[in-house]
DNA sequence: TCTGGGGTCCTAGGACCC
DNA sequence: TCTGGGGTCCTAGGACCC
């Protein structure tokens, strides 16, 4: 059997911990750039404030019921998740630690599945003081499945195992509730499903998958099954080498100034190099883009993908790349909105080939450890390339920043 | 005026191979 | 008249997830 655990309302009820004062209040996060709502409490919910609303579309609205907004402090809610998924690894067999806000559970050969989900929940408030809630299946859909009923019906209490429930009630359960919030099943496909008569989890569950398949694709034939009880879909304890990484941000203002675009750039070869050291990989090839703003008539999007003279790990060497990525993309007098490189080659020290004369297809940037250990001691970025200082006015907003209270100890809250 | 960022997987189609 | 069949690899693009 599987559980999946969730946060409830995750990001708010990290905000929660450290500001009491915030419980039983209307509350947001707002995403990077305060662009738009990405998590609410349930008071903001009963507000009508939806998931991924812009922020001006609603600014209004929150400030007539004093909604509490937030921006996003992603230091805070990485670090609450580790501690959250520490505690779940003790409480299970094997764990896939699925987003920052929910893991995957494997509960094989525990007796008593409903009290253990009630453990789980107790030791998660009582330890870092985050409410989750459980929900449990024989696959991952229907684990999914019984979490969205465990939040949507509080008389559960928070926890729902599918397995205690009779088949009737579960027929039942799966007829009020709606095709698309069945794991897998997007705004696309939901659309689609319903223009053919399937518009529940039960109608969905008891269709033709081998038809499905067909028409869709083998992810909707295997969803179909795993809502049958036949688990198509395994429980990933470690998570494969990642095949992608990217690092990108819209900007603060619109820039069409080259310099701007040069520093925002320096900064995404900053943040790679940094997360490709963390894993101990190497980038072969970066694409750059820079677009403007999507939600206009005139949007334009380049990019370019360039290869590394040999694979590196070294912002040195990534940033070596800005000029030539600039000769191609560059266009006087747009209004760029967004800008970013993403990583789609990578390899790991392992891979390393070296040939006949011993030169190898990685580089190694001997200064590189040197240049962190300035960093780590003196402060992020305190040395980094001149371009990265050109221009500041691409940076994000963030004016509604809790504080670090778990990662910079010159944050710490107070007890008095 | 204002609309996130970071991922994965699948498919279709072309190039190429024997 | 009639022009194979099976495979791999790559890329672009779309859909999905949180």
């Amino acid at each position: 059997m599987y559980a999946l655990v969730d946060g409830n309302n995750f990001f708010v009820s990290c905000e929660r911990v450290f500001q009491p004062q915030l419980e039983s209040r209307p509350v947001i996060v707002l995403s990077n750039n305060d662009g738009c709502a990405v998590a609410r409490s349930n008071e903001a919910k009963a507000l009508g404030i939806k998931m991924g609303a812009p922020f001006f579309t609603i600014k209004q609205l929150c400030q007539q019921h004093n909604v509490a907004v937030l921006s996003s402090n992603y230091t805070l809610y990485a670090d609450m998740s580790k501690r959250m998924m520490s505690i779940l690894k003790g409480l299970a067999v094997r764990q896939e630690v699925y987003s920052i806000d929910e893991s995957f559970l494997d509960l094989s050969g525990i007796s008593q599945l409903t009290q253990h989900a009630q453990l789980i929940r107790a030791r998660v408030k009582q330890w870092i003081g985050l409410p989750v809630c459980v929900g449990i299946g024989q696959t991952k859909v229907l684990a999914k499945f019984a979490n969205h009923l465990a939040k949507s019906y509080p008389f559960l209490g928070g926890v729902c195992n599918l397995a205690e429930l009779s088949s009737d009630r579960l027929a039942r359960a799966m007829q009020l509730t709606e095709v698309g919030e069945v794991w897998g099943i997007g705004r696309k496909l939901a659309q689609q499903l319903r223009a053919m008569g399937i518009s529940t989890v039960y109608a969905l569950k008891t269709a033709n998958a081998n038809q499905l398949a067909k028409v869709f694709s083998v992810n909707v034939a295997r969803i179909v099954h795993e809502l049958n009880g036949v688990p198509c879909i395994a429980l990933e304890e470690y998570s494969n080498t990642q095949q992608q990484m990217v690092s990108s941000r819209s900007f603060g203002e619109p820039i069409t100034n080259r310099d701007e675009l040069i520093a925002a750039l320096s900064f995404h070869c900053e943040q790679l190099s940094h997360k490709l050291t963390k894993q101990g990989l190497f980038a072969r090839s970066l694409t750059f883009f820079a677009h403007s703003n999507r939600f206009k008539d005139d949007y334009v999007c380049h990019a370019v993908t360039l290869l590394l003279p040999a694979a590196s790990n070294s912002f040195r060497m990534l940033t070596k790349l800005i000029t030539p990525a600039m000769d191609a993309i560059f266009v006087p007098k747009i209004n760029y909105k967004k800008a970013g490189i993403i990583i789609s080659e990578m390899l790991s020290a392992d891979d390393a080939i070296r040939d006949l004369l011993g030169s190898s297809n990685l580089s190694h940037d001997h200064l590189l450890p040197t240049l962190q250990a300035i960093n780590r001691r003196y402060g992020k970025r305190t040395v980094r390339m001149a371009s990265a200082i050109l221009g500041h006015r691409w940076q994000m907003q963030r004016e509604l920043m809790s504080a670090s209270f778990t990662t910079d100890s010159s944050q710490l809250i107070i007890a008095s």
